[in-house]
DNA sequence: CTCAGTGCAAAAGCTTTGCATAATA
DNA sequence: TATTATGCAAAGCTTTTGCACTGAG
C-alpha cells in the first residue's frame, strides 16, 4: 500500500511523494533487518518492476541526507541501511548465522567520561561493529568458533 | 633499509621475504598515521618505482590473513590499514581537521558485561568508529561544529 | 507549467584476478 | 628446481553521473 504515514515523512522533509520513493523507504521502515541497496532494490521491484537501481542509490542518498536513514557497515564492500534509531544503538554480527543483535549504549557518553584522550571531543556519530559467535554457533560446534584464525 | 626485522616477521608467519613485501608492511609499521591501499602504493613507489598496486592489495591481503594488521573502515569507500594493536583500541576521527586519535578501551568486555542481549557472545573483532569534532576545532568555530546537520 | 525525480546506459572508484615472467627458498 | 610473488592489463562490484523523459505540486 506505501502507506499514508510513509508520504506524510515525504513531504515533511521537503521531498516530493513519488511511488518509487515512498516505496523505497516503506521497505527500510518495515521490511525486515538491515538491507543493502541491491536488497533493496530486488524489492523493490516486486511493486515496481521497472524502478532502477539508481533511483534506489539517490533516494538512500537523500534519505540520508534527511536524517531519516542511517548508513552501516557490517562487511567491507557494501552500505546497509536502517531507520534512524531513537536512542543510540549498536550492532552484534554473528559470523556463523549472521545474525544481527541490535543493543541500546550510551558508548559516545562512556567514551567521552573515561578517555581522557577523548575529552571535550563532541560526538556527532558513533557506529560499532562487533563481530564473534553467538551462543548458539558457539554450541554448533561450528571448528571456528572457538580458535584464533 | 626496510630493516631485517621486519623481514624475520615476514619468515616466521611463512611468507617469503621479498623486497616489496617487506617495504610494504615497513611502511605500516613504521610509517604515519592509518595509511589507505592507495597511499602505501604511493609511498612505496619512491623506493620501489616499479611496484603495482595489485602487489599491494595481495599482500594487504596476506598480512591480513597472517594477523600482522588490522583493516579498518573510516570512511565508507576504502580500507584504512595499521599494525595489529596489543591491547583492544579504537579510533576517533575529527571531521574538522581528519585527526585520528587512538584510544584504548575494552569494550567487548563491557558490552558483554552490560548488555544483556550479547551475553554469551564470543567477539572475535571490534570495531568502533566515534566521529565528530575535536576541541580545537570547536574553537576555530566552524559554523557546522555545533548543531546536528 | 516548472522543477524535482526517474530510467537507462555509461563512467568512476576501489579491489580482485589471469597469465606470463621473475625471484625466493 | 619448485614454488611463491610480481607486473601488467583486464575484469568485477558497488556506487555515481549525464541526459532526455516523466510526473508531482
Amino acid at each position: 500500500m506505501t502507506g499514508q504515514k510513509t508520504r506524510n515523512t515525504l513531504n515533511e522533509s521537503g521531498l516530493r511523494a513519488t511511488g518509487s520513493r515512498a516505496l523505497i523507504l516503506d521497505i527500510i521502515r518495515n521490511g525486515e533487518g538491515h538491507p543493502d541497496a541491491d536488497e533493496i532494490y530486488r524489492r523493490a521491484r516486486q511493486k515496481i518492476p521497472h524502478i532502477s537501481l539508481s533511483t534506489v542509490y539517490r533516494n538512500l542518498q537523500r534519505f540520508k541526507e534527511q536524517g531519516l536513514i542511517e548508513e552501516f557497515h557490517f562487511d567491507e564492500n557494501h552500505h546497509h541501511y536502517e531507520v534512524k534509531p531513537s536512542a543510540e544503538h549498536h550492532h552484534l554480527v554473528c559470523l556463523g548465522c549472521g545474525k544481527v543483535i541490535e543493543f541500546d549504549y550510551p558508548l559516545s557518553r562512556q567514551i567521552t567520561k573515561s578517555v581522557p584522550a577523548a575529552r571535550g571531543f563532541k560526538v556527532e556519530k558513533s557506529e560499532v561493529h562487533l563481530s564473534g559467535y553467538c551462543f548458539a554457533c558457539q554450541q554448533k560446534g561450528l571448528p571456528e568458533a572457538g580458535k584464533e584464525s
